[in-house]
DNA sequence: AAAAAATTCAACCGCTTATTT
DNA sequence: AAAATAAGCGGTTGAATTTTT
């Protein structure tokens, strides 16, 4: 009853290939009694011939309940070609963004729907190009923003009582929107701007045509449209899709030794930084 | 109609990082 | 403090499916 495909085959003991669902049923159960983790003692409480990691992963990227089956949609196309002009290949730093989806699926779609050609140093200088741009900006911005957190200071002081501030970093339920608000429309206009730069540079190196006629202009509307949100309320919450509330710092501050995307330098994010803006 | 080519995507592998003993 | 085990990551593979010739 196993080897209805070619490789459902055992080998050191433990099955491969293609799950079956009693398989899942099994792995399903499982997890439903004894919580998420301890892969290993899958096979031992269960009987079920996989090897831990072959549970893990069958479970993070196909039996979580919080999986959104179906297909991208252009939103989240456009979420995955900005997040991946600006990180490159770490693509569970992009799934965090992309709630529901998981770093093999993103992988596997930018692969099969942007990969053309090689790897190309052409991202790699157009991301560069691109950071120095985004860095001229910031620190444009982070004047600004300093010079109106001044001034809100001294408004609070004058009138209320504690909190110096530091609270931002992650307890608040309505994290950096909340500072981002005082300036929305200079982040719109920064927004605006990097959407532009940054569809500039990776349009070109997106297979020609059919690529983005739905994304790039998803992605300009996303900035400011928000009546079609339908599907995806949880995206929606609140935040836009900017540069400023996405994502993740934590993820920035690796890699700075010159990893696999460049090493590009945490300084580049003061503004963000700044905002201890973790976010979704 | 059928064969070949291309695409898709679940699952694998090896390696790195984190956690436990 | 170190060794062992588990979790996580990204690249790659290849069977199944779809498209093209």
């Amino acid at each position: 009853m196993e080897g209805q495909f070619g490789w459902g085959r055992e080998e050191g003991g433990w099955r491969k290939g293609p799950w079956t669902a009693q398989e899942d049923k099994l792995l399903v159960e499982y997890v439903r009694q004894h919580g998420e983790g301890r892969w290993n003692s899958v096979a031992k409480l269960t009987g079920l011939k996989r090897s831990g990691k072959s549970c893990r992963l069958r479970w993070v990227n196909y039996l979580r309940p919080d999986l959104k089956r179906g297909k991208i949609t252009p939103q989240e196309e456009s979420v995955i070609l900005e997040l991946h002009a600006l990180w490159g290949n770490r693509w569970s730093t992009i799934a965090r963004s992309l709630p529901g989806r998981t770093d093999n699926e993103i992988k596997n779609y930018w692969r099969t729907h942007f990969k053309k050609g090689k790897p190309s140093k052409n991202i790699e200088r157009a991301r560069a190009r691109f950071l120095k741009q985004r860095r001229e900006m910031q620190s444009q911005l982070l004047l600004q923003q300093q010079q109106g957190q001044d001034q809100q200071q001294r408004q609070r002081q004058a009138g209320d009582d504690h909190d110096d501030g530091a609270v931002t970093r992650e307890a608040s339920s309505s994290p950096a929107v909340s500072l981002a608000a005082q300036h929305e429309e200079d982040l719109q206009m920064l927004q605006q701007d990097m959407d532009d730069l940054l569809f500039q540079f990776c349009c070109p190196m997106a297979s020609s045509s059919c690529l983005l006629p739905g994304a790039a202009a998803a992605a300009s509307a996303s900035a400011s449209e928000e009546g079609s949100t339908a599907d995806h309320p949880q995206l929606d919450g609140g935040a836009t899709w900017g540069w400023g509330t996405l994502w993740n710092l934590d993820d920035v501050v690796d890699d700075v030794d010159g990893g696999a995307c460049g090493g590009w330098d945490t300084s580049l994010f003061p503004l963000l930084q700044d905002q201890g803006l973790a976010f979704y």
